[in-house]
DNA sequence: TTAAAAGATTATCAAAAGCTAATAAGCAAC
DNA sequence: GTTGCTTATTAGCTTTTGATAATCTTTTAA
């Protein structure tokens, strides 16, 4: 049995032996391949994940390209916007490598948060740090041009540099493929 | 007495007649003049604010220049980022227009929710609406160039040119003033 | 090992944004 | 009114990005 929801958790809460017992035997886990979807467009999401092993990447389509949103690693939840809103989603999910991942329905949420309720007050403040790292986000984004961008990731996320694709990172970080290409040569010949 | 924060909050829970008592009973407001500082950068944030009459706005430094970050009207409430960390303010809070604000401390907001225990989930969901609203925000921004992002303050928030200054309107952009004025002008001339 | 596919860079040209400065319009105070 | 202050637009020039296409490199699979 893998461990690292249970270490996950041990961060932010104590959890007893019983409690801990309660969450490794509840768990589902799933394998995907690389480049298989966990979720599509238009479809309900009807689950949660949390990355034991591998790569996820959450996109939409404008103007019938890929624009990507989030990269999602090792010890990472993902809890889809349509999992909150019940809407058909507007994002995929999709491996980007071959990914092991622990799998959450609302029935199985629901009934673990009765059992452990101090996992009602764990998602909350997980909710609020989300919360203020995508404002925190956004600030940034909003002003800091891309080559400032692209040198932040470099700086705070050097794991997307080795694990994501560029022509992935490029709509991450807002410009195409060919701009990201000369910010790298530009920082490279200075 | 104002019933503004009652009625928002009976938006999302019924409240008894004994609840909405210590509600109003409990709430201090306050009266700020256009331009005043409800919170400088340095500072900690030791409350937070409901706003029931003007327009806040939350702004940054960077490079000598201030950056726009949000914009609070009527019947919003502003948490402030160093009111979650407890670290000094990165933030700048200042009146656009005149204020009345109703205003709670650390202290008072924790002993409402002991005594209107559905209060903690109803901030929960608060913020849980607030990060879906952030990330689709992100999103939008990310994939958007400065005209489409303009056209969609006008579409979708057109309370924003009315209330707020072009040169202000700009940063929250992520343009330069002198930018927006050619979009402005862009658009008119098609 | 070789062919095909995927990923990354470079070149060219047009469009848009930044920077700086000048000008114009709106509004309040005297 | 007119003076000053705030807000908004316009102009000239430079830099960056986007679009498209071509080329180069790396990885994958036969």
């Amino acid at each position: 049995m893998d461990s690292s929801i249970i270490d996950y958790i041990s961060q932010f809460v104590k959890l007893t032996d019983d409690e801990a017992e309660i969450l490794s035997s509840q768990n589902l886990f799933r394998q995907y391949e690389k480049n298989e979807i966990l979720l599509a467009e238009g479809k309900y999401a009807k689950v949660c994940y949390f990355i034991i092993k591998g790569c996820v990447r959450s996109y939409y389509i404008k103007d019938g390209e890929e624009r990507n949103t989030d990269f999602f690693f090792e010890n990472q939840t993902i809890r889809p916007v349509s999992y909150q809103t019940k809407q058909p989603s507007e994002y995929y999910l999709s491996c980007l490598e071959e990914c092991i991942v622990a799998i959450g329905d609302e029935a199985r949420n629901r009934k673990l948060v009765e059992q452990i309720p101090k996992l009602f007050s764990l998602v909350a403040k997980m909710n609020e740090e989300l919360l203020l790292q995508k404002q925190l986000e956004l600030d940034h984004f909003k002003n800091n041009n891309p080559e400032e961008r692209y040198l932040n990731l470099l700086e705070n996320k050097p794991e997307f540099l080795d694990r994501i694709p560029l022509y992935h990172l490029a709509s991450y970080l807002g410009i195409t493929q060919v701009s990201l290409s000369r910010i790298r040569s530009r920082i490279l010949n200075r």
